[in-house]
RNA sequence: CGGGGUGUAGCGCAGUUUGGUUAGCGCACCUGCUUUGGGAGCAGGGGGCCGGAGGUUCAAAUCCUCUCACCCCGACCA
């Protein structure tokens, strides 16, 4: 079974890879264009595999003492003008509602870009004293930002994501929850159950977000080299808090602005699970994440139809206990078509049911990430599939883990760097002296932006890779989506 | 927002250069029969304001003007 052979109906993907990947989204039913530019419609498929993310995610933020809330979708223009920062970074992409009805409104409302301006201003009317700190909230919520170039999931005018917005009594405090949603809530959501490997960091001032004191990230490396910006956890310092008014009296009794966080993650994750593991047939869906775990075909003959298809529902019952189960009995189709169409979804596990195997008390087997067939004793099923399902969520892991880390590579020389850019793309480690110039200007040569500032200590110095002053500051570069 | 490209059936396209029968093909769809262990076969059938608006002409998918939408490449962004 050679790549390839079967599904012609997507694009190659070392050929055409955004061509492959609009034809994933379309032929793997996650979402549809519509009316509205920039607008997808999410079907049912896609939506399943975003309700499992939501899941995975949702129990993380609240196992670290967060607490789920809904803010308005309108926020006044004299709000989010409050921060002038942040008003400068999102102005262009706002989009405004300025009639009810026929008649003219006094103040025109931005839809919501992000969520900081409304929710700061209603912490100003919740926060007193120090005792009513910390708040821990999270909304899920739909966004609306104008963008000129969209893409389904990666980048569309309104989009679902998550918004945790924190306000707290000190920096050290507000500090740690950044970086405990950054590593303990956003790297272990984004690895364990996206199986998608990240390199964290800062962000540097250039590609920090607007208003923030500084923003952490984690960046993954897609299938064609460029990244993807997976998630963003911001420490807001007092700036929103002295914007919006956020004051308290702290056990000293003296009067303090609050310190406030505000992180997300969207929907353009399900872009990086289908550019992180996907391959020439379609889609590979990680087990934890996957709306359909287990397809079951039954292999249907006029004589022994009736039978294999009364076992084919006994089986879907009783794995139903254990996985997400779908039994495939259309009649329209042959199972030939129907293993292309579930390899194309990306399901991990396809197990087929004929007369033959009745016979023998067994199933035919297939992995989405090995594809050969095995057969599997009808009493083992369950707890074989236990284990494939474990094997499959850290092979589609340590895959992309062996990716990564082969697309981080040392420039010590700019010719060195522009080579990489040009040729291999990926993750270019560097020495950077902190010149937002310097920064400028690499991306005007290579269209590669600083993706984030390495996490770990380095004690040693080096050369700036652009101006060659001396840094001890290392960073990663990459061509971004 | 600049440069380029494409709009003809649900999807993918031909036809446009050189205007002229009833606008065609593949896939998908519907009906029936035979099929079904890696995208089945045959027979029959349905579906079109040729992106939209104006014009030129006896006659426009085809020529002219204007418009809209989408895609690709560049400047800005979760």
């Amino acid at each position: 079974m050679n790549d390839g052979e079967f599904v012609k109906e997507i694009a190659s993907k070392d050929e055409a890879f955004s061509q492959w990947y609009i034809d994933v989204v379309k032929k793997a039913d996650l979402a549809d264009y519509t009316m509205v530019k920039g607008c997808m419609v999410i079907k049912p498929y896609g939506y399943a595999l975003w309700e499992n993310m939501q899941q995975c995610l949702d129990k993380k933020i609240k196992a670290t003492g967060h607490k789920n809330a809904y803010f308005p979708l309108f926020i006044p223009e004299s709000l989010l003008t409050k921060e002038a920062e942040h008003v400068e970074g999102f102005a262009p992409e706002v989009a405004w509602v300025t009639h009810g009805g026929e008649q003219k409104l006094e103040e025109r409302l931005a839809v919501r870009p992000t969520s900081e301006a409304i929710i700061g201003s209603l912490y100003s009317k919740w926060v007193h004293s120090w005792r009513d700190l910390p708040i821990l909230i999270n909304q899920w919520a739909n966004i609306v930002r104008w963008e000129k170039v969209t893409r389904p999931f990666l980048r569309t005018t309104e989009f679902l994501w998550q918004e945790g917005h924190t306000a707290h009594k000190n920096q050290q405090e507000a500090e740690e929850e950044t970086l405990k949603i950054l590593l303990d809530v956003y790297k272990e959501y984004i690895e364990k159950d996206l199986a998608i490997p990240v390199l964290v960091g800062k962000k540097s001032s250039n590609e920090k977000f607007a208003g923030a004191v500084h923003t952490y990230t984690l960046e993954a490396l897609m299938g064609d080299g460029k990244i993807l910006q997976a998630g963003t956890s911001h420490n807001l310092g007092q700036n929103f808090a002295k914007a919006f008014d956020i004051r308290f009296l702290d056990e000293n009794q003296e009067e303090q602005y609050a310190w406030t966080t505000s992180w997300g993650t969207s929907t353009r994750l399900v872009g990086g699970i289908i550019m992180v593991h996907g391959d020439e047939r379609g889609l590979k869906m990680p087990p934890k994440v996957a709306p359909v775990q287990v397809v079951i075909i039954p292999i249907l003959f006029d004589k022994t139809k009736q039978e294999v298809l009364k076992k084919a529902r006994e089986l879907e019952t009783t794995l139903s206990e254990k996985f997400r189960v779908e039994l495939d009995d259309r009649d329209a189709y042959t199972p030939g078509w129907k293993f292309n169409e579930w390899e194309m979804k990306g399901v991990p596990v396809r197990l087929e049911i004929g007369p033959r195997d009745m016979a023998n008390s067994q199933v035919v087997a297939v992995r989405r990430d090995k594809g050969n067939k095995t057969t599997i004793k009808e009493t083992e099923l369950i707890s074989t599939l236990e284990k494939w399902m474990e094997d499959i969520q850290n092979n589609l892991y340590m895959s992309a883990k062996v990716k990564l880390e082969e697309n981080i590579r040392f420039a010590g020389q700019y010719s060195e760097f522009k080579e990489i850019m040009e040729e291999k793309l990926g993750f270019v480690k560097a020495y950077w002296c902190g010149s937002p110039k310097c920064e400028d200007q690499i991306k005007k040569d290579t269209k590669a932006t600083i993706r984030c500032l390495a996490m770990e200590e380095n004690d040693e110095k080096g050369k700036c890779i652009y101006c060659g002053k001396e840094s001890s500051s290392l960073v990663y570069f990459g061509r971004a989506y």
